[in-house]
Parts: structure tokens; sequence; C-alpha cells
DNA sequence: TTGTAGGCGTTATCAG
DNA sequence: CTGATAACGCCTACAA
């Protein structure tokens, strides 16, 4: 394409660079009538489109945002960032999105690049371990959101849920409905989250008095779960009632239920904490703890588009309560 | 932060900016073992971090693509994104995700958006109804490829699968499995791929001798698809087989058979064109088109890479197979 | 109301 | 090997 520039405008419009200028910034004011249609005349016949690069190096600032999302094979990972590019989109801004996979490295890269590429602020769903990187973050005064998960000791306002009193609930919910053993699957507790929701748990077996054991209590890498399922299954007194951390945990259980023939709401209740697509199709249906991913972008892109606004934010945490859907699959068991 | 510059960086080290220039690009034959070391300490020191964006203007690339997607809430999308966003990123370059909501409006803005943004290419899911604008890359040079869907008259590079013989093959299973009132449903007629399934449908029908009938095929768009398959069902001779277009309209079956009480895999078989991630795992499972969306995603994004490279690529389609998982969905119609 | 000049932070060219 | 100097395309005082 001939890359056709302000100053080609300029020429054929009779006008200088300036002028141009002011009329793509709607200062229309500062010229006459005459003028101005002149230049729209000019730039329609050239099909002049102007270069978002220089005027970024210019005004240092890109109208880009970067998303860096622990793993968007997560159903609620894709509704917010799906969240997120709407809201971005409505205020003529674009989301660079991005996978660090949990992974410590994959994050600092992400973050390096992003700002390298001067994106305007960015979205972080943290690993929490590059500590260093969100300090020196903080210290510029770049504007940052953290979600879904919480990195102490940094004063980063964040968007997040009430896992752990949202897991409480839900436990206590399986605890109505007669079970006393409880089991609870997690990926690894590296994350916040999933600390907060086995905390979550232990809190309601403890208010019950019920007793809090090691092995009901699975955290363990997706490929190795299977196995750990297995062992949970197999001790004396095995689980009636099972709460999944995640969806893909979820998966994991489901696989390992129909393996073993485990009939999911009759041999054993089940909990999942995320919403699943499917959740109130399948038979049994499936009991859910259901974060509100639509307004966490909502919330979090408002955040970030205030702080790159340079308005006043809160560092303070925005949290969200979950909502827990009761289905079928903690509700069968007293059919027998 | 106080943006420093290659300037700095130069004066500190004690030389000139394109010397620094020349190391950042790691061109080390053009100086001496002590120039460099300075540089690298000065570097160090200073804390500087090249501006991308400076560089892209001088450079006419900016290491973006971006990336129009039909609608992220569909499972093949996210899919095809990961595998996407995977690629670039390990070729240093990011990928900027956008959704285009299958509307004309929406993907014409994107693509100027992006265009101005100077990405250096686009993979996009077509509309197909922006013809002019596709038209407009192509005569340009510009780098596009097409995904998942095509368009007629416009010579892009394009990355689909068979969906019209994979249909065709997945209503054959249901016919050798003695169904003879087959239904398929779709959402609207307005993209080729689900055009393409119901001709594939209709393919299969034919050869077979059986009767295309209009009360068979629905399409319609997803809030009215209830209401549709209320109709589809009401007839004389109600369906003993469905083929869902995708994995949203999928959904809407599941719904509606649930609240009909209609069984799935009992009452009517059930085929689904996509990856569905439960779809082993559910009773009764559920027989799957399955496309390979990763390898999809790698093809297409090595396609763009080439043309951003200015490698020649030929504008012709690359066509995937889909493959066909059988499950319990269409096989446990003759318990009965 | 319009034009001129200088700069944003790099890279590229070409002397030295 | 190193250093001026001129782009890249746009924005913004300031001057006219």
């Amino acid at each position: 394409m001939a890359t056709i520039t302000m100053a080609d405008v300029a020429k054929k419009a009779g006008v200088s660079k300036s002028t141009v200028s002011q009329f793509l910034n709607k200062r229309y004011e500062y010229m006459s009538e005459e003028t101005r249609e002149r230049i729209d005349a000019a730039i329609n016949e050239l099909g002049y489109q102007p270069n978002h690069i220089a005027r970024s190096l210019k005004q240092k600032r890109t109208a880009m945002v970067g998303i860096i999302v622990s793993n968007i094979m997560h159903r609620h990972s894709t509704e917010i960032s799906r969240s997120l590019e709407d809201f971005f989109n409505q205020h003529d801004m674009n989301a660079i999105i991005c996978n660090a996979d949990n992974d410590q490295e994959k994050e600092r890269k992400y973050i390096e690049m992003l700002r390298a590429k001067q994106v305007d602020g960015l979205i972080i769903f943290p690993t929490g371990q590059n500590v260093e990187l969100y300090q020196s973050m903080v210290k510029s005064g770049y504007p940052v959101v953290f979600m879904d998960r919480k990195v102490t000791d940094i004063s980063v306002p964040s968007v997040i849920v009430n896992n752990r009193e949202a897991t409480k609930n839900a436990v206590n919910h399986l605890i109505e409905n007669g079970h006393q053993k409880i089991a609870i699957v997690t990926e690894l507790l590296t994350i916040s989250t999933r600390l907060e929701r086995r905390l979550g748990y232990m809190d309601a077996l403890q208010e019950s008095n019920l007793p809090i054991l090691d092995e009901y209590m699975i955290s363990s890498d997706i490929p190795a779960m299977a196995a750990q399922l297995k062992n949970l299954f197999s001790v004396k007194e095995p689980p009636t009632a099972l709460v999944a951390g995640n969806d893909l945990v979820f998966l994991e259980v489901l696989k390992f239920a129909k393996a073993n023939h485990i009939k999911i709401g009759e041999r054993v209740g089940l909990i999942v904490f995320d919403n699943i697509p499917f959740a109130d199709l399948v038979s049994p249906s499936v009991t859910t703890i259901s974060q509100p991913s639509h307004e966490m972008g909502q919330k979090a892109a408002e955040l970030l588009l205030k702080q790159i606004n340079k308005e006043d934010v809160k560092k303070e945490d925005t949290v969200f309560e979950c909502e827990l859907f009761i289905r079928e699959s903690t509700q069968s068991r007293f059919q027998y």
C-alpha cells in the first residue's frame, strides 16, 4: 500500500499538515468551513488512514491494554476475557490477550513485552510469583489491576470473589444434606484461589465439628489427578461427597467416575467451583458455585481505565459474591 | 517512570546513539569489546527499556497480529485462539484478539482499527459480508488469512475443514444405524460452514434415497431455536435423530430435550458438530464431529507469518479433515 | 484561521 | 569501528 500520509492530504487539499492534524482531531473551530470540506474530500479521495503508531509515539498512549490470563481454557477466564474485550472495545481500545499458563516465566515475559510495547495498562491474573516485577509497576505508577487472585503485600486494586466463604457455604450445603465424609480436590495450592477454597472447606468442617482429614484433601496437577483420585476412593471410608476446585478438576473427576463406575449424585455428591455451560443440562445436573464473570470483567476494566485516565483508584479489593446453584448432583443421594 | 531513552544510554556510555542502536540490534561486529561492555553496563544501570513504538514507526513492523474471531464463546474458537496465541508468542509476536460476534459492522470496525494500528497481519473468521474491504486488503497485498469459513471470489489463503463431507459421513453413520428420519439444526445460514453442513446432510439423504424434508431442516438464531425445536417435534413423524450444527446449538437442543423429557440416545439420536469438552463423560456420551483446532491454528499462523515475511503463499484453501467420534448418543437406540 | 519548526525515540545511511 | 544526520508520521506551540 502506498502508505499515504498527512503530508499528502495537506498537499492535495492545499493546506498545511497542521491544519490537517487539527481536522483529524476534530478541532474544527480553527478552520473555515471551506477548508474543512476540502480536507474531507482529500482524505476520502486518497483513502487516507491515520497512522496510530506515529500518534502513539507522540502522545505516549497506545489505546491498547494487555490482559494476561492464567489459562484461557478455563471457562471462567474465557468469559472474563470476553467481558474485558467488550468493555475496551466500547472505549475504542484494544485488548491484547496473553496466556501465561500459570507459569512465572511466561508471566514475566509477557509483562515485560507488553510494557515495552507501551500498552496503557495491564490486567493480570497473577501467578503471585513475580513480586518484584509487580512492585516495580506499582512504584512507577503504571496502571495495573489484578484479577481473580490476590497477591499479598502488593497494593494493586484487585477484583476477586469470596472464595473462602463461597466454598464454606457449599460445604455446609453438603453437610445439611447429611454428608459427613466430604473431600476437596484442587490443583496445586500455588494460587491464592485454590488455597482459599480449601480454607473455606476446612472452615465448614470445623464449624460442624467434623474431622479435617488429610486424606480427604487432594491437590495435584491435572495429569497426576487420576492417581490421586484413585487413592482417595481406596481409603477405608471413601468420601460420600466431593468439591471440585474448578472446571478442569471437574473433568478429571468425571473421567475418573466414569472409568470406575462411580455414579455422580448417587454414590457421591458433587459440587463444582465454576460455571460450566452444561451444568444444568446433564443428568444428573451439577451443583455449581458460579462466579459473576461478566461483572468481574466490567469492574476490572473500569478500574484500569480510571487509572489510565489518571483518576483516583483505591488500592483495595473488589470482592464479588459467588452464587451456589443447587442441582441434582448434591440432592439425589437419599434416593438410596 | 522517567522515560529514559537511547540518548541517555549513549551519553552515559560515552558513545553515540547509533552505536547504542547497533548494540541493541546485536550487531556486535561493529564495535569493540570494550564499547560493548560499557553500553551493556549503562543499560543495566539506567534500567533502559527500548521503545517498541518508536522502532515500529521506523520499521513499519509492529510484531503484532490481529485475530478477529466470530464468537469467542464457541469452544472451537477458544481452542483456535489459544493455538494462534501460542504460535505467535513463540515468534515474539503478540496477538490482539477481537470478537466480531458474526456482525458485519463490528468486523469492519475491527479490520479498520487493527490496520490503523499497523498490525502486521490479520487472521479473520470472516462474516463474508465485507467483500469490498476484503478485496482492498488483497489488492494492497496486506497479509490476511481466513479461518474456518470461506468467502467466495476472494483469493485469500483459508484454513477450513471439510464441513460438507464430514456432515455427510456423520449422517451416513446415523443411516447405517437404522435412522431414516433425521433432522439438522443450525444457526442462520449466513455463514458458509452452516450452509455446507446442511448440504452435506442433504447429500447423505439423497444418496440413500431418503426424502429431504424442509420440516427436518431448522435454521434459526439461538433465541428462537427453542420454538423451532418445538415445531420440529410436533410434526406427524418427528425425527429419530438430530444433527446439531455447533456447540451452541447443542446446548439449545439439550435444554429442549430436558424440558420436554426427550431422552437423548434413546428417543432421539444425536450428533454434534464440534468439540465439546464433556462429550465422552456425560451419560449418554455424545457423538461428535471434531475439528483439529490446534492444527488449524498452527497452520493459519504459519500462513500468515509467511506472508508477513514476504514469502510466497499460495492463495488456496487448506482443508483439514474432521473426525467422527462415535459415542453412545447414536448407538443406544436399539436397546429398545 | 493557517503555517512553520521542532520533537517523540528509533533506525539507516554514509562519512570519517 | 564510530558518529553525524536525516528520516518515520504525527502533534503542538508559536508565529503570522
